[in-house]
DNA sequence: TTTTAAATGCAAATGATTTGCATTTGCAAA
DNA sequence: TTTGCAAATGCAAATCATTTGCATTTAAAA
């Protein structure tokens, strides 16, 4: 239910299909791509059109109540509810599994970094890639 | 002269295609996309199909002559020349400048989130956003 | 209940990338 | 130097993820 207070605070209208993504979102273990999203609808029986799941995505992205991540070798802008902390995002290059990561390795870099190249750093995204548990006994009775 | 070396004892044949592209990477102070890459060859009267430059890129990072990278909020695949040492970019989300940072603030980090996650991890790629002090300038007199 | 702007459905369009196939080319072998 | 052949390329079309235009529907304020 918070995330339908979010909605209401952020100035959006509150629809169906907002609430319905969101709530597929926050369900979600893993950061999902529009197609997906559209998916789940789908066998909710939900009817919403996948142009409208862009278009509801932009919107919740530009309300930070969503926010979207880019994988390397993965063309499609994944999506997840904004849990609002920090996060990275540790990735499995077998599977294709996205697991978040709270703890944040940068300590003061970010302004050390600053200082060094005169930028006004406001965030950074961190991808770490590997094989996970699974895929790694997997790989190895291959 | 490195770069055709490298390319030589890839097991790729050393064709113009690769000799080109290769060139405008290394010459290029940060990642570009196939396009551009293509625009360059273009200016230089290269003939080479853009089909062709999608497909060169690919080899060649198989082959870690070249790197991949995803920009947030670009749909783009960019690419550089791969200089063989860690890196990190750091990205104006005003003009898109990026830039390429050695020192990795990461430490032992890797292999404590293994220890913490039972992940095999090979790498990461690590994203600063912010705004450049040309871009900084121009918001302050807007 | 009405009104209205935001949201949505629909179909088409767009842009980045990939693909199939015929032709060309790099290079190892002769 | 020539030859043969698999890799590479050009070309045009296809694919896929995403966006867009426009008519209709809907949330919510009045």
């Amino acid at each position: 239910m918070e995330s339908e207070e979010r909605l209401k605070n952020s100035g959006l209208k509150t629809t169906k299909s907002r609430k319905a993504i969101l709530d597929i979102l926050i369900r979600s273990d893993q950061p999902m791509a529009a197609e997906q999203i559209f998916l789940v609808l789908k066998e909710e029986q939900i009817a919403i059109n996948l142009s409208t799941v862009y278009r509801t995505l932009e919107s919740l992205e530009n309300k930070d109540l969503v926010t979207k991540i880019s994988i390397l070798d993965d063309d499609r802008m994944l999506f997840e509810y904004n849990q609002l902390g920090h996060r990275h995002y540790l990735v499995c290059i077998s599977c294709k599994k996205i697991i978040t990561v709270q703890n944040c390795p940068l300590g003061t870099y970010e302004k050390t970094l600053e200082d060094e190249t005169h930028f006004n750093i406001i965030g950074h995204k961190l991808y770490l890639y590997g094989n996970c548990e699974d895929c790694q006994m997997k790989n190895a009775s291959n």
